[in-house]
DNA sequence: TGGTTCGAAACACGCC
DNA sequence: GGCGTGTTTCGAACCA
């Protein structure tokens, strides 16, 4: 907290809060940047005569698997551990 | 439509499918490397004495007063449009 | 949840679920009849003459500046909070 | 459209313009409380141990029963009409 | 961990 | 009949 409370003049302080803030504001643009090239990615599979919601569906899906088989893996790895495997 | 109906063998529109979802899913984890970096910026604020809370309100006012001018932009055009200048 | 679940019979339970629904549908009723009246506003500005297209925005533009000032009074509150001024 | 465009000074169209405005406003705002009232019957009933989302699955099916039956009703009322029968 | 609040995604409506 | 906009709904993130 040194930082934020004790600058003499304050400025330095407001200047790091700034920055934290710009730093944050080039990510969330970034962020949308590429929201945006998603929302391109399903208008093309779109003309191309996919239904989107499908393709999102399949994602999800293919999503889960992907949540499980790490959660899979993290458990085998806590058993592995546990029985001195690793 | 003709390429996800109609190919010969449907392995050509297979493997365009598999591309278009390949491209999302890359994208997707892209986005969630950002949306990462973004919660990390928070948490630096947090540590060095900010309340991440505020500096939300802050950007959404800063996001809402960029959109308000975008606004008045195209109001202008709006009212160009409605008066035959364009 | 003692009410929804534990009445001797289910009848007064089911009374008072029916009840809440009526209530909300009949609010749902005056929604959209007020909404049926805020078409026949854009209705009649538009029978003299008026874009109603501008007029949406020009009502979106009016309301983010209202919503812009509330925002502002709500983050000179989060200030003081985080000032210990409250 | 005289009003809107023949005024001399163009004062009178104005306030016809944002007496319009205004009573679209003010509609506004009256959906609103009603929103804000129906989102008061969901957190009672919730309070109360029933489950929001399903009581909107519910009146979404009561309001498709009505509406059939308005739907019913009004070709009953075409065939009748046809027939000489009001 | 459960509730609450927030933002993003799905949906429906009016417009062209 | 498709498109864009506005509303509603859903899920995730944050706090207690």
């Amino acid at each position: 907290m040194a930082d934020a409370e004790f600058e003499g003049s304050g400025q330095v302080a407001a200047d790091e809060l700034r920055l934290l803030i710009e730093r944050a504001e080039r990510l969330e643009e970034e962020k949308k940047g590429i929201a945006d090239d998603i929302k391109d990615v399903f208008g093309e599979a779109k003309a191309r005569g996919y239904d989107p919601k499908a393709i999102k569906k399949i994602m999800s899906i293919r999503k889960k698997k992907r949540e499980e088989y790490q959660e899979e893996e993290a458990i085998l790895e806590v058993y592995m551990q546990a029985l001195g495997m690793l």
